[in-house]
DNA sequence: CAGGATTATAACTCAGACAATTAAAAGGGA
DNA sequence: TCCCTTTTAATTGTCTGAGTTATAATCCTG
């Protein structure tokens, strides 16, 4: 019943068959052992394997399980501390901490939680903050882009034609676009957030290009926000934004009710 | 130049002269010499004292000159690095990211921005996500809202009337009553968001109180917002939000001195 | 039964060594 | 000269084993 099962390797297995490529682009650098642990178990936490308020068991034996040594156990766990899902004190024992302090914005957690299939409801308050955020993000950057942003978001709305959002540069490109806009509105808080959002949004979009291959071309949407922006109408942004990100909410879940059918 | 001055020290003076209670509740443990490094590196580098792309002393030296363990140290860059805020490398070193990657919005580097005086137009920003977020939220709490929430929510409203602002337990009360409301929008995602900015909110609410003793009494505001939401009129628990956020604002640019009002 | 001393357990800190990674320099061939 | 490969060296990464400190739980005393 504990987490007897090895899975995947955590280490690389020495300098044998090294598979080269693979997947060169990894976001996380999770090549470094305590990166890869705090990986594994922040995705078990996510997944209910620990639950908030149990203890997991000792650095000792935790680290002697896992056959590496407790510096990099120790690491792993002041990283998932920092993302507010551990606690740990002396005699304790670290536990998994309540729900409701898990800091879900976290970029690294947001991939996390995209990892394995996230909860409907979950993926429905996403889009429901964007729908919050995005907007008014765009009503500001309406009033406040200069011209090195529209030159950017510009830039970034030609390369998502070229490349589609099927490839990898494609979804950069959507993540610029976005990033720009944000710079363009001049809060940094607000820049942040959007951020994190981004990134959960193109986890979501590999998903769903990776269980239905076509979907509506996003590049019209995105150009009359980009064009609303130009011109500075402010409220034309706030409703094409709006109107963008209710498309994608309604492929989203298209592709995930395809995906519970399986 | 360096950073040479000792300042606070970091680790408990041996065990003499313990102030024993001192400040009992902190809110962040670092009690422990890793959270502590944590900390310190954290504001330094919000401060500009280090800034984005300069690379820090390896950890040899680091550790040496601040008298502490390899392992404390590697631990104090590991916490800064789930939040955004380092990069290191082998050979290459660690170096400070570039500010868009930072989470500004961890509770904890909200924080540490407080620690000292935040600028003016980080604040501002703040607000302005505030008042397109919360509106929001109160909207989708009316909606939303059960029993058991407004239950909670009311509990907080008579502990605010209570203490005030002035006591912790006043502004833990502000707290639970922004942490219900959240709940009560049945969104995980906007609820995260909102219990980071509520903490920083309390920060610069003490941060207020500091400077400004005498302000305007926020529960009768408080209270519109929660009677909207118990008779679930969604249009009116967003005005009284914004308008409650307005004059939070208007107090605290009061007290911060900022010039520019609307 | 309350409150203070005791104990056991866990995280925490330390020191020193070796391994793995990789940026940058050195070298070699066209 | 330029580009590609090899070597080097600096830095983080990992490991081991030991001692220290905080604290939850227990025991003891009044």
């Amino acid at each position: 019943m504990t987490t007897s099962t090895p899975r995947t390797p955590l280490r690389r297995q020495s300098k044998s068959m090294s598979p080269a490529g693979a997947q060169s682009f990894g976001l996380n650098f999770q090549g470094r052992l305590h990166g890869a642990l705090a990986h594994r178990l922040g995705v078990d936490i996510l997944k209910g394997v620990y639950q908030p308020g149990q203890v997991l068991p000792n650095e000792i034996d935790s680290s002697a399980n896992l056959d590496i040594s407790r510096s990099a156990y120790r690491e792993a766990i002041r990283i998932l501390a920092a993302k507010g899902m551990v606690e740990s004190r002396p005699k304790a024992g670290t536990r998994v901490t309540d729900r409701k302090r898990w800091n879900l914005l976290d970029p690294e957690v947001l991939g996390w939680m995209f990892e394995t299939e996230p909860s409907d409801d979950f993926v429905k308050g996403l889009f429901e903050l964007r729908l919050i955020t995005e907007p008014a993000a765009a009503e500001l950057a309406a009033l406040r882009r200069t011209d090195a942003h529209l030159k950017i978001m510009g830039k970034a709305l030609d390369d998502m034609d070229t490349y589609t959002l099927a490839t990898e540069a494609g979804r950069k490109a959507d993540l610029d676009f976005h990033d720009a806009l944000m710079n363009a509105t001049n809060n940094e808080a607000l820049a942040s957030l959007s951020h994190s959002i981004g990134a959960a949004v193109a986890w979501s979009t590999r998903f769903k290009q990776r269980h239905q291959a076509l979907t509506r071309d996003p590049v019209p949407d995105h150009r009359r926000v980009f064009d609303a922006i130009a011109r500075q109408d402010s409220s034309a942004a706030r409703w094409c934004m709006e109107s963008l990100i209710r498309m994608a909410l309604e492929d989203t879940q298209k592709s995930m009710n395809i995906q519970y059918l399986d």
